[in-house]
DNA sequence: AAAGAACTTAATACCTGGTACTAATAGCAG
DNA sequence: CTGCTATTAGTACCAGGTATTAAGTTCTTT
């Protein structure tokens, strides 16, 4: 029941971060010593107390609902030429990754190059109908992504084709084709 | 500066409601009123303390952890058999949509397939080098898209080909061909 | 103008989950 | 036994409230 202090201090660390709404008192009688040892600990260890933990957590959640928001477009876009070609940029971060072998999730990729082609198109309304696409290296953790985009060919039809190579540095890690379907305001259904 | 009852009623519901981290004390500053009278209006609006506020934005926050780390596969497997065939159940929700005309972005449902096309593989690592695919219907807000993926051919060279259908009720909304590479434990890097 | 209702402010006791500090005690090594 | 670490206890104080009672202050309505 009772283990020593470092033992002790390691649990409580874990304990708190994996539950930061847990008070002084609760962790007192998981760890069966006084209030004032917990509160020690915290100390040695710098954890806060209780509020402030809580309030770290929900500030925290209100960040994220900001870049959510902005993730309309998914990486930063640093250039636009409309109908032309645009260019982003991704920061690979751990919610991209598989958390086994920290390589960002093919889907991430895929969603900023086409992204980018959306974007590109200087219409009301504009849809991926199809692409091909080839994953040529992986990418890891921490990785910055530049994806290049570069319209082909502008179809009578209302379609119209979109190349997209993705880089980490110098190396290509990604390209595709990609048609994307328009329409202006005037033919709204 | 002092506005009546009812409109103070209104902008502090609002104020709160964009800040829940607000206290009496400057709430009570803002609208130029004692702070009991700030206490009365949130009774009467049942707005709890600041402290309960921020705990249920922060236990919001740790709901959306755990159901972003289930998002490993983007929608809810239903069927899987390793190597052979599996079924996911996505339901187009707010965050899947573009704002302006609630269709769901390209990327939705090729995360969909991509992520239940490398779930199918029976190996340590698993990652899409190559993929074909075409969306043939718009899919909207509230429909649910059902994901079928098959395996058609297990290379010799360690890649597998795995084909994906999507529907919506009896309509095909999305189809593609993924090559997936793959690599057993023993090969590890 | 007087009465009454609605609204606002004040004052006080109490609560939780702490901080900060001082002091006493327990357990063990040299 | 001395000295040291670890633990426990106790007290004063704080923020941000709740809950309650009482005392104004408006505003309206007759």
């Amino acid at each position: 029941m009772r283990v020593p202090k470092k033992e002790r201090q390691r649990l409580l660390q874990e304990t708190i971060e994996h539950n930061p709404f847990i008070k002084d008192e609760e962790l007192s009688k998981q760890f069966s010593v006084s209030i004032q040892t917990i509160r020690l600990d915290r100390m040695e260890l710098k954890i806060p107390e209780v509020r402030e933990r809580i309030k770290h957590v929900a500030s925290e959640h209100l960040d994220e609902v900001k870049s959510l928001a902005l993730s309309e477009v998914i990486g930063d876009m640093i250039d636009l030429k409309l109908d032309d070609s645009a260019i982003s940029v991704l920061d690979i971060e751990k919610e991209h990754v598989f958390s086994r072998n920290e390589i960002a999730r093919g889907h991430v990729l895929f969603a900023q190059a086409n992204s980018l082609a959306v974007a590109l198109i200087d219409d009301e309304l504009a849809l991926t109908t199809k692409a091909e696409i080839r994953f040529s290296r992986q990418v890891h953790l921490g990785e910055r992504v530049v994806a290049k985009a570069r319209v082909e060919k502008l179809r009578r039809d209302g379609r119209t084709d979109v190349t997209v190579e993705s880089f980490v540095g110098e190396e290509c890690v990604f390209n595709g084709e990609f048609t994307i379907y328009r329409r202006g305001e005037e033919e709204q259904a």
